[in-house]
DNA sequence: ATAGGAATCGATCATTTTCCGTCAATTTTG
DNA sequence: CAAAATTGACGGAAAATGATCGATTCCTAT
C-alpha cells in the first residue's frame, strides 16, 4: 500500500480543502499531503492555469464562482448558442395562465431563463441550476423533492414522483439525451427517466421536446416516450433532413429555433 | 491550524469585519490578526488599491455597498470563519445510521460541507446551495420540494410541508437569524417558519440550533421554538456571557465550536 | 485658536518567509 | 529498457514582516 498520492489525487484533496476554508496555505497543504512545498506549489500552479483558483503569497485561494460542478458547466457550454435560442423559442410558445413542466438538463434550463416576463405561471421542475438562474420571478416556481442527483443537479425519485402526482399541467417541454425513430426519446437515468414519464401522463396538452441536432440518431438509457407520443419539437436547423421527413411523417411538428434569429436579422 | 495567517487571508478577515462593523481601526485588526499594525497598514493599502475600502487615520472604512445581487454571498460570508466551525462541530454530531433535518440559511448551508465522510445517513434538506454544494456524496441527500424561495435559496409552501409530513428525523440542525429569550427562536421568512416548526415536530431526537453570536439577542419575524425547546446550540465563544448563563439555565447545552480550533493547535 | 502631548503614519532596514528556476534522483509510461 | 514525467532539494530572488524613527495628524486643555 503505497502512502502516497498520484498527482490527480493531491489536487483534488487540494480542492477539498479549499471547497471548506476558501484558502489554502502551502505549507499547511505540504504536511497534509506528505508532500514537499514544492510539489505543493506545482499542484497549485496546475489548479491556477485551470482556473480553479488564485494563487497568492503563502499559498491560494479559491476563485470566486465555485462552480457547481464543473463537468456541468462544460456540458452546458457544448451547442450553447443553439441550446439558448431553443430555450428562447421554448419560452415563446408559453402563456400566461400555462401550468408548465419542465426537466433537467441544460437545454431545459435555458427555457426557463428566457421566461422572466411572464406573471401568471406555474412553472414545475426538477432541475435545481434552471431553477436557481430564475432567481427572484414574478410568477410561481416550483421546484419537486426528491434525492439528489448530482450528475444533473436535480432531483429525482419517489418523493418526487409523489410531488408530480398532485398536480396537472397543460403544457410539459422535454429535454432528452436521444432521439431514435426506433426507440423514441430517451435520457440516460432511470430515475429521470420515471420522472418524466409522469410528467408526460400528467401534462394535458403539448409535450414538447427540446434538443440540438446532436441528439438525432442517439439513444441512451432510458426511454421515455415513443416517438408518437410528443406533439412538437424544437430544434435547429443543422437537423438531417431525413429526420425531419421522417419525425414529420409521424405527426411531430418540428420548429426550427434558427427562426428567430433570422427574423431579428430582418428587423435590423 | 498553522498559527500565522497568509496576506490573502488577513485581507479577506478584514473585509468580513469591515462587512459589519463598517469601520475598522488598524489598532483592533493589529490584534485581531495577530499582526503588526505595520502589516495592517499595508493590507489596508492594498485593499484601498484595489479599491475595497477607503482609508482614514486610524483604520479605514467600506467604500460603500458592495453591493448588487451577490447579496447573498455577502451575508454568506460575514463571519464566515464563524460559521464554518460551527459547521464542522455540528457535522461531527451526526453518527452513522442518522437522519438529519437542515433547514436554510448560510450557517446551516456550511454543515453538509462537513458530512463528506459519512456513507450511512439520510440528510433532508429545504436548503438548494447546500444540496448543490454537498455535489457527489455517497449518502442519501433529498432535497425536498415546494415552491422557491429566491431570497434565501430554497423551497417551502405547501409541497415542502407535504413531504416532510411522510418522514421522521432523529436530529435537526437549524440555522435561525434571532435569539432572544423571551421570543425565542425566530426566522425571516412564515413560510421557512411553518417548515422549520414541522422538522422539529417530526424529529424524535436532538434539536440544534447553529448560529453565530451576532444572534443573540435579535428577533427576527417568526417564531419557530422556544427557548425551552431545543436541546443543544452550537455558538463561538464571542457569545455574551449573560446570553450564556440565561440560554443554560433553560436546559441549552451550549457548544463552543472555537474549540475544535484550539484541539487542532496543540495536534499540530 | 492654539500649544503640547498622544496617536498614527510613512519610510527604511534587517530578518524571515515564500517563491522560482535548475538539477539530479526517482517513478511512471510506452 | 529508454523516454518522459514527477519529485525533492538547493540557492538566489522576491515578498512579507516587524521594529525603529522622524514627520504628520488628531485631540484636548487652556
Amino acid at each position: 500500500m503505497s502512502k502516497s498520492l498520484i498527482p490527480a489525487q493531491r489536487r483534488e484533496r487540494i480542492l477539498e480543502y479549499l471547497a471548506i476554508h476558501r484558502i489554502a496555505r502551502s505549507t499547511d497543504m505540504s504536511r497534509l499531503l506528505d508532500a514537499s512545498e514544492a510539489t505543493v506549489r506545482r499542484d497549485l500552479l496546475w489548479l491556477e492555469e485551470e482556473g480553479f483558483i488564485q494563487r497568492t503569497h503563502g499559498g491560494a485561494i479559491l476563485k470566486q464562482q465555485l462552480d457547481f460542478e464543473a463537468e456541468y458547466q462544460h456540458r452546458a457550454q457544448m451547442f450553447s448558442e443553439e441550446k439558448r435560442i431553443i430555450g428562447e423559442m421554448a419560452a415563446s410558445l408559453v402563456e400566461e395562465g400555462d401550468t408548465i413542466f419542465i426537466n433537467s438538463g441544460t437545454t431545459a434550463t435555458q427555457i426557463i431563463k428566457h421566461l422572466r416576463n411572464y406573471t401568471d405561471i406555474t412553472v414545475i421542475t426538477n432541475n435545481l441550476i434552471a431553477t436557481l438562474e430564475a432567481g427572484d420571478v414574478d410568477y410561481e416556481l416550483i421546484l419537486l423533492g426528491g434525492a439528489f442527483q448530482s450528475k444533473s443537479n436535480s432531483v429525482a425519485g419517489r418523493f418526487a414522483l409523489g410531488n408530480i402526482s398532485q398536480v396537472h399541467a397543460n403544457k410539459a417541454f422535454i429535454g432528452v439525451d436521444g432521439i431514435n425513430i426506433k426507440y423514441g426519446f430517451t435520457v440516460p437515468s432511470i430515475a429521470e427517466a420515471e420522472l418524466v414519464r409522469m410528467m408526460i401522463e400528467r401534462a394535458h396538452g403539448d409535450i414538447i421536446i427540446v434538443a440540438d441536432h446532436s441528439k438525432w440518431d442517439r439513444i441512451s438509457n432510458y426511454e421515455i416516450a415513443r416517438i408518437g407520443q410528443v406533439q412538437k419539437l424544437i430544434t435547429d436547423s443543422d437537423l438531417d433532413p431525413a429526420a425531419q421527413a421522417s419525425l414529420q411523417s409521424r405527426g411531430i411538428e418540428i420548429l426550427f429555433a434558427d427562426n428567430i434569429l433570422k427574423e431579428r436579422i430582418v428587423e435590423l
